[in-house]
DNA sequence: AAAGTTGCCTGCAAGC
DNA sequence: TGCTTGCAGGCAACTT
């Protein structure tokens, strides 16, 4: 599912119909995701214009002319596909069956699709955002100045949870998922199961640098080619970006040569090589 | 059959 | 002892 890199690839190439544009109509086509649409959903977008299209975490923040922000969270495979642009290449989902909102501008189509139907989508005043519940308790955003060794090491002082665990916490650092926490732990050749707060202070040091690393190089690719996960326009993401230990279990390590294990954390996958990672 | 997410619920353990 | 807190694990939402 799309993570930080895959929320703001999308959240890039959904700028130039979005941003300042008027939602001229919007269309649901059934009563929620996850969560059934707020009273009115779609008349309350209507007309609306979009003064900016921002993220927090793997949230999309479309901030409207009306003090209101209509918030995205694209769960396990939502995609918000720009119509026209040459989608039906990569769709595999050609039927449309889970075509759940559209977003139409002057600019443009945007179909909200997901299929596992573990989005969400809301309307929150622009105002109250940052108390809401969805981001009140909400951690550091990775690629900001704040995040950094120091607050790595101060973040996990004292944690007994094992160090992926803790990078799966979005109380802590915000928009990291299942594919990048194994990613920014092999980088930083530590292993998942470590206890967070046993880090050295240069383990927590390389481990930090390793999330901006990976984080930042997975933006510039366009995002990972995920199973469900489609850019805005489309495109199934970077091929550029292999992933080193991610759904490799059993093949060999790309610096030792030895084999990939995975083992289950919190009743997810943590994929590592148990030579390299300590 | 397993999946990228989140949140809720349970049960256990530690701390005060 | 009892209350609170934190953490781990399981599960639910749904489809391919």
């Amino acid at each position: 599912m799309p993570e930080l890199p895959e929320v703001e690839t999308v959240r890039r190439g959904l700028v130039p119909v979005l941003e300042g544009q008027r939602l001229v109509k919007v269309e649901t086509r059934r009563p929620g995701l996850r969560l059934p649409f707020p009273k009115d959903f779609a008349k309350r977008l209507t007309g609306r214009r979009v003064e900016s299209l921002k993220r927090r975490a793997k949230y999309l923040l479309a901030e409207l002319d009306n003090g209101e922000t209509l918030v995205i969270h694209l769960g396990m495979s939502g995609r918000m596909a720009v119509e026209g642009s040459g989608l039906g290449a990569h769709d595999t989902s050609v039927s449309g069956k889970h075509d759940h909102v559209v977003f139409e501008t002057e600019a443009g189509r945007i179909v909200f699709t997901d299929h596992r139907r573990f989005g969400l989508m809301t309307l929150l005043k622009t105002a109250a955002l940052a108390e809401d519940k969805l981001f009140r308790d909400l951690g550091v955003e990775p690629l900001s100045e704040k995040f950094d060794a120091a607050f790595l090491a101060r973040a996990l002082k004292g944690k007994k949870t094992p160090i992926k665990s803790a990078l799966l916490d979005q109380r802590i650092i915000a928009g990291i998922g299942n594919i990048y926490a194994c990613e920014a732990l092999f980088r930083a050749r530590i292993s998942p199961k470590r206890l967070a707060g046993r880090l050295k202070p240069q383990e927590s040091a390389a481990l930090a640098e390793a999330v901006k690393t990976v984080l930042k190089e997975a933006i510039k690719a366009g995002g990972s080619s995920l199973r469900d996960y489609r850019q805005a326009n489309g495109d199934p993401g970077g091929f550029q970006l292999r992933f080193k230990v991610y759904d490799r279990a059993g093949e060999p390590c790309p610096v030792c040569g030895g084999a990939v294990k995975r083992i289950v954390q919190a009743g997810r996958s943590s994929f590592f090589c148990p030579s390299c990672q300590k």
